[in-house]
DNA sequence: TTGTAAGCGTTATCAG
DNA sequence: CTGATAACGCTTACAA
């Protein structure tokens, strides 16, 4: 039992069969067109089974130049909008026999540019980019021909792009809020220089405009840099006519404000309805939290086919996939209160 | 421009810079103990710019016999005890040149054997498993002297684990519900047979008996199966002297926990307190809730760095490392309520 | 049906 | 200091 040093190669499975090296890897392989006899397969398996042999994945994928492994470039596995994508990466990786590389990039373009270079060198076969911060990743993988799929953002023509319904999702958000008869809406959002944002303060401009609810700028807080909500509930109830319902651009932020309001006596629902994005959270609140579920691990599994399908066939059509979103009513939003 | 097909190797770099291959294999890794004139290194680095040359990472792990790449076997990324861990584990194999593979074992035993067999055919230098469910890997790990950390549990003495002091933070917990005047403690918690369950019991016990307060199996509910806070809550306020504080095995269960006598009618803390386990979710809540906080990302850490060691150096002797949990006050723990 | 031999792109050993 | 040349362990024509 002294297998101290090396693990068996193909060449010690084909000695001990009495074989050739071609033909172990045939009928481990089931290469299709090659037949084998009972006789020899059995005895090759029953090698492989004595010296408990294990293929050098990495001798095959030098051999046939792919190595069934996928990156994940995800801002920070951390952030709660990202496991359930990398699960559903992961799943469909797993069922198509690749691995997952899982590359923390924190938004950094460098980090991005350094990440990318590496799974050049290990010659990934493809590449799943959550949120794409730096543009000369995308050039480089179109020079070097690797398939690179992005999650959310940006919408490059060039790449398949997978994201969810935010003007839907953000319309329906506060839709909901103008039925249950509320006029004085604001939405907390950040920096628009991503598309994500642009699109939800679209959906909440489009559903004031469809409900003939003239759009007030005073209710329209951006931060372009650090959010602070304190300092967007102060300017908010501090102006003439102060909202009764908020949007937050994500679970978090509104579960920030619903923490401020409630700490100053405000009751919710009854005094100001909230939503959120994302409904990472939302259900942990109390009251729970009235949200916009977005299909994370849909998004993940789908971006995972379509970067397996293009590694397979490098000339499909590009696709640009928009999944639904989905409006959760919980227990913080509630009709408008009548003197408020 | 037409560079379609295959990649550039060492030897289109060599040619172009009028050298052998091995002189670019020298200048490149700066290998120890070789001088390369100026004038050759400049060609060599010269040409690699010009063919845009990246070193085939798998020719290398073949040739040099190791990939630089580690496993991280985890229950269920999308749990939110996870991510963090990973990040201390990506992070501190990215400094060391490593990456990441990430595999979601959902803590079925068939999966766990199957990435343990995939991760010895693409022979990663090692694996951190975070709650091994199936000790038949461990056993492999040995048998192909594959470097194996443990993550939590189980504790196996021939291997390292990396674990938080549950027995502590436990402890902790219960005594700071003392000291708040509570007697009647109870604790909800899951399937014992993990040891991370055992200890948090042993440490609620401890506590109670430092104070002089005898255990009362009736406040003590283990569920074997599914967790049923619902059912939990109904039996603990139906016994004759119910709790006035709970202390509850995850900071999920205590959030459902919270919500229950929420609902009920129950003022918390005014009539209950309530105290966690995690720190993953607890600052979300209203009110936000007291909790013990696990170094999750300094757990993934530590497990890489020694994971690292140990593949550099495999005669190391075995570590078992245990991390310290801190206590979180917030506001869900308050003094006993007199008349309650 | 099975065996032989030529890659795959590096690293590393040894002469020169 | 530089250049052949042999591993590394597998796949895959091409022969037999």
């Amino acid at each position: 039992m002294a297998k101290k040093k090396k693990a068996p190669t193909s060449w010690d499975v084909a000695r001990l069969a009495g074989v050739s090296r071609s033909t172990v890897s045939f009928v481990l392989n089931n290469t299709p067109g090659i037949k084998i006899s009972e006789e020899t397969r059995k005895r090759v398996l029953e090698a492989v089974k004595i010296l408990d042999y294990k293929p050098n994945a990495i001798a095959r994928s030098l051999a046939k130049q792919k190595t069934e492994a996928i990156a994940f470039f995800v801002l920070d596995i951390a952030n709660p909008v990202f496991p359930n994508m990398a699960r559903g990466i992961e799943d469909v990786a797993r069922h198509n026999g690749y691995i997952l590389l899982l590359c923390n990039t924190d938004g950094k373009s460098l980090r991005e540019l350094r990440y990318m270079n590496i799974m050049l060198e290990r010659r990934v076969d493809g590449i799943i980019v959550g949120a794409l911060s730096n543009e000369e990743v995308s050039k480089i993988a179109q020079k070097k021909n690797i398939p690179l799929v992005i999650l959310e953002h940006p919408r490059l023509p060039e790449h398949d792009v997978v994201y969810a319904d935010n003007i839907k999702g953000s319309y329906d958000a506060v839709m909901h809020l103008i039925e249950l008869g509320h006029t004085r809406i604001a939405h907390i959002t950040i920096n628009p220089e991503s598309i994500i944002v642009q699109e939800r303060i679209e959906g909440y401009k489009k559903a004031l405009k469809d409900a003939g609810i003239p759009f007030d700028s005073d209710l329209l807080k951006i931060f372009y840099d650090k959010v602070d909500e304190e300092l967007a509930v102060n300017e908010l109830f501090s102006i003439p006519n102060p909202p009764t319902a908020i949007f937050a651009f994500s679970d978090f932020m509104a579960i920030q404000i619903m923490k401020i309001l409630t700490k100053r006596g405000y009751k919710i629902p009854q005094d100001i309805s909230i939503v959120g994005f994302d409904d990472t959270l939302a259900d942990l609140t109390i009251p729970s939290l009235t949200t916009v579920s977005q299909p994370f691990y849909e998004m993940g599994a789908k971006a995972a086919e379509i970067l397996i399908e293009r590694i397979k066939n490098p000339n499909l059509p590009i696709q640009h996939v928009k999944l639904p979103t989905k409006l959760i009513i919980r227990e913080s939003t509630a009709p408008k209160n009548k003197e408020s």
